[in-house]
DNA sequence: AGGATAATGCAACAATATTGCAAATGAAAA
DNA sequence: TTTTCATTTGCAATATTGTTGCATTATCCT
């Protein structure tokens, strides 16, 4: 496992150090939810905040994992999939967010979504966000 | 035009005040863009901050205006169609976001968008955010 | 016009995020 | 193994975004 998290960085072109390796170990333990600051702060109390967030800068920099567009004011951040890179991100699963606990996970079934834009506007991506209640909320 | 716009606010149920009508009439202006707080700021010099974020606010809760959820640090907000009420709100057209010059914008375009939810999960509403460059970006 | 009620503007504060720089660390070469 | 050097870290300072309390002012109903 250790080694797992510290090849998953040299794959990704970066050096494996302790604040990295634990960042990277919570995401795992998250289970496809996304975290976003005050909650990582939590899991990891010894952290420094400033260097959190640069952690999180250069691992959605590299591909490791990606902003969740969720509407809450911190941002989100969830693991991407394996085949993701620094040049080549795919995250075209859609996220759940829900209205009572605020939690947000990725979901793996993937959506088909069709929007037509203007003409002369070219489409890049596209995020579905699914509201409603968790299972857990009823 | 000035009647059309203290008409809105009283059908709201909103009294209508100097700094009501011009943020709206900001929106109006604005032409289905979605418009964050620095930049209502920078339309409005003379606003007080505070009252332009409870202005939002209400207006958001009155059913005037909505929240965007695009991804930006800053919450963004763009008029509703005319048949929002503070009771029902029905804004299920998607978003477009520049990812070159940061704008966002209302698509007109209903879409239409499946997703499956795991099990005991429920779904209340669902957002479509398209990335990519708009017209002026090429 | 007068009075009840709602909205505003100011101050203070809380939360989220960024930048600069000196010290510590990781990884590769000697 | 030790040296080397760019990268990363941690701290301080600061910027940005957003909220709350309260006295003053404005709106609108009668």
């Amino acid at each position: 496992m250790e080694h797992r998290i510290s090849d998953l960085l040299k794959k990704h072109g970066l050096r494996s150090t302790t604040m990295r390796e634990e960042v990277l170990r919570t995401f795992f333990a998250a289970n496809k939810r996304a975290l976003d600051h005050p909650e990582l702060e939590r899991r990891l109390p010894h952290a420094d905040r400033i260097t959190l967030y640069r952690t999180l800068k250069t691992f959605a920099e590299k591909g490791l994992i990606h902003e969740v567009v969720d509407g809450g004011l911190a941002t989100k951040y969830a693991l991407c999939p394996d085949s993701c890179t620094e040049h080549q991100h795919h995250d075209e699963h859609a996220h759940f967010h829900c209205q009572d606990c605020g939690k947000t996970i990725c979901l793996e079934a993937t959506a088909t979504a069709t929007v037509q834009v203007p003409t002369g506007f070219r489409v890049k991506q596209t995020h579905l966000v699914v509201e409603g209640s968790c299972d857990e909320c009823f």
